[in-house]
RNA sequence: GGCGACGUACCCAAGUGGCAAGGGAGAGGUCUGCAAAACCUCGAUUCAGCGGUUCGAAUCCGCUCGUCGCCUCCA
């Protein structure tokens, strides 16, 4: 396996610290408001690398954190006038809301900053020993700070110079740090924040101390992945190497990999910029499973464009999947027993064939979208072979196996995993269709009496009406099929 | 200003040295009571532009143009 390494720049072979078991933290969420899409994507892609390290057997242990004390917190309670732990507990459910949606597992452990004060504490007063760190008296209460110019490596992940940073001179001018640079480990308590007690006084840990603590606490000294959205690289990626390395005398972490944004009119997508769609928004509009499959149809380092013309293609894409899926199990359930085989040879050579394209694909840095191209290759394979009317328990028995190979590969991405019915049933809602299934069945029953009389005009109204209200009719050997009219 | 990324068909998107994956949209055909779905065929002699290296380049190097990101909280 090859993946992209920040800290390289390049693909490397990818080799964990102990065979066959990886580490791996990803930097979650601050929990002071509803996730956006492009939080969604950064835990489809960590979701997804998850998954398949599991399923090539790495024995994988996954951490991604909460961030529920900060800044952000405070001010949104202020604004609401509520308590900030119940702000970020609020967040921490519309969180889990929405992922479980998105179908993204949960990580092994999901570590919350306010739970390991003392850990940071730990590491931070040993910081202050080793001299890589300073406390500065902030009225009655102290700050504690990280020195930059006492870790040499300063800059090795963002690929930035010390002068180059002071230069650029955009950092606070804070009286209180001996260098422009510096960066808060612990904030002494302002009056009405939260706060903890400390060697420092009354105070709250800044944000990259808590990463630290918590990989350490959970993943040992050196962990094998440590990922996030490509804006954490600088500064708060480079504030943890500083900090853990200091602290450990260690590399922190083998292989740092970063997602790429989710624009809008080519601009990054941000709260600041107010140019953000939440999960939620999307959500109401459309199937989980589209927005996942648009998110892992471009690699993951690279940017992603949102637009709802690209939302709807992922949305044809699916239903050409389920389509294929529901004339697979229409076929394995047929009669087929009788008549001569047809020939097979190709087919089973794809089938041998997919799962080491698909391996190969995911094999090289994740590359989702080569993966999914060769599941689309699959599914016309499979339509060639049912269209060629097969017959025979052999074909049958080779039909179960595609789609056996189907799942276990959609697995692996979360796809592709409904049954086709449940697909256009879920669409009903997604796209706001005024027909329950059992509406749409009887419609169907009807026009079948019109059709078995020949009343053509009058089966041909029935699918016309369903068909205004956005619902399709299949006409099969075996019955008629319904489908959500995609468009 | 410093550092970095990207520019592939109408849209999206793989491909990083050996005849340009895949999806969506489009055109024609087969099948069908008519449809739908599916399948078949068609669609970039070409990969922003210009030079260079090479037997061979979308792929490596240089320059130009364009777009974006980070340098401040940010997935």
């Amino acid at each position: 396996m090859k993946v992209f390494n920040t800290m390289s720049g390049r693909k490397e072979d990818f080799v964990p610290f102990v065979k066959n078991r990886v580490g791996i933290y990803a930097c979650g969420v601050t929990v002071y408001d509803y996730c956006h899409i492009g939080h969604a994507r950064s835990a489809i892609v960590f979701d997804v690398m998850v998954r398949y390290l599991r399923h090539k057997s790495f024995d994988v242990k996954y951490v991604r954190n909460f961030t529920d004390i900060d800044d952000k917190i405070i001010r949104r309670a202020n604004e609401e006038g509520s308590a900030w732990d119940a702000v970020a507990s609020k967040y921490i459910d519309e969180y889990y809301r929405d992922m479980d949606m998105l179908g993204i597992a949960r990580a092994d452990i999901e570590p919350k900053a306010t739970e390991h004060i003392h850990e940071m504490i730990n590491v931070i007063k040993a910081l202050v020993e080793k001299g890589a760190a300073y406390a500065a008296a902030e009225g009655e209460n102290s700050s504690v700070y990280f020195a930059v110019e006492k870790f040499g490596e300063y800059g090795k992940l963002s690929k930035k110079e010390q002068k180059d940073l002071l230069a650029g001179a955009r950092v606070d001018v804070d009286g209180r740090k001996k260098n422009p640079m510096d960066f808060a480990l612990w904030k002494a308590s302002k009056e009405g924040e939260p706060w903890w007690e400390s060697p420092w006084g009354k105070g709250r840990p800044g944000w990259h101390i808590e990463c630290t603590a918590m990989a350490i606490k959970h993943l040992g000294e050196s962990i094998d992945i440590h990922g996030g959205g490509a804006d954490l690289i600088f500064p708060h990626h480079e504030n943890e190497i500083a900090q853990s390395e200091a602290f450990t005398g260690k590399p922190f972490a083998k292989y740092w990999m970063h997602n790429g944004f989710i624009t809008i009119d080519k601009e990054k997508m941000s709260k600041s910029l107010g140019n953000f769609f939440t999960i939620r928004d999307i959500l109401d509009r459309y199937d989980a499973e589209v927005v996942r499959l648009f998110v892992l149809s471009s690699h993951y380092r690279n940017p992603i464009e949102f637009s709802h013309e690209q939302l709807r293609d992922a949305e044809s894409s699916l239903d050409r999947v389920y389509s294929t899926i529901a004339r697979t199990e229409d076929f394995l359930v047929s009669d087929v027993s009788s008549k001569k085989a047809v020939q097979t040879a190709e087919f089973e050579d794809f089938l041998v064939k997919f799962n080491g394209l698909f391996e190969e694909a995911m094999d090289d840095d994740f590359n989702t979208a080569l993966a999914i191209g060769h599941m689309f290759e699959f599914v016309r394979e499979i339509n060639k072979f049912l269209d060629a009317k097969p017959h025979g328990d052999a074909a049958k028995a080779l039909a179960a196996k595609a789609k056996e190979v189907m799942a276990t590969a959609g697995g692996v991405l979360n796809l592709f995993g409904r049954t086709p019915l449940q697909w256009n049933v879920d669409l009903l809602r997604s796209k706001r269709i005024e027909l329950s299934e059992q509406q749409i069945v009887q419609k169907i029953a009807a026009r079948q009496d019109a059709r078995q009389n020949k009343d053509w005009a009058m089966a041909d109204a029935v699918r016309k009406e369903l068909e205004e209200k956005g619902i399709l009719l299949e006409d099969k050997k075996e019955g008629t099929d319904w489908k959500v009219k995609i468009a």
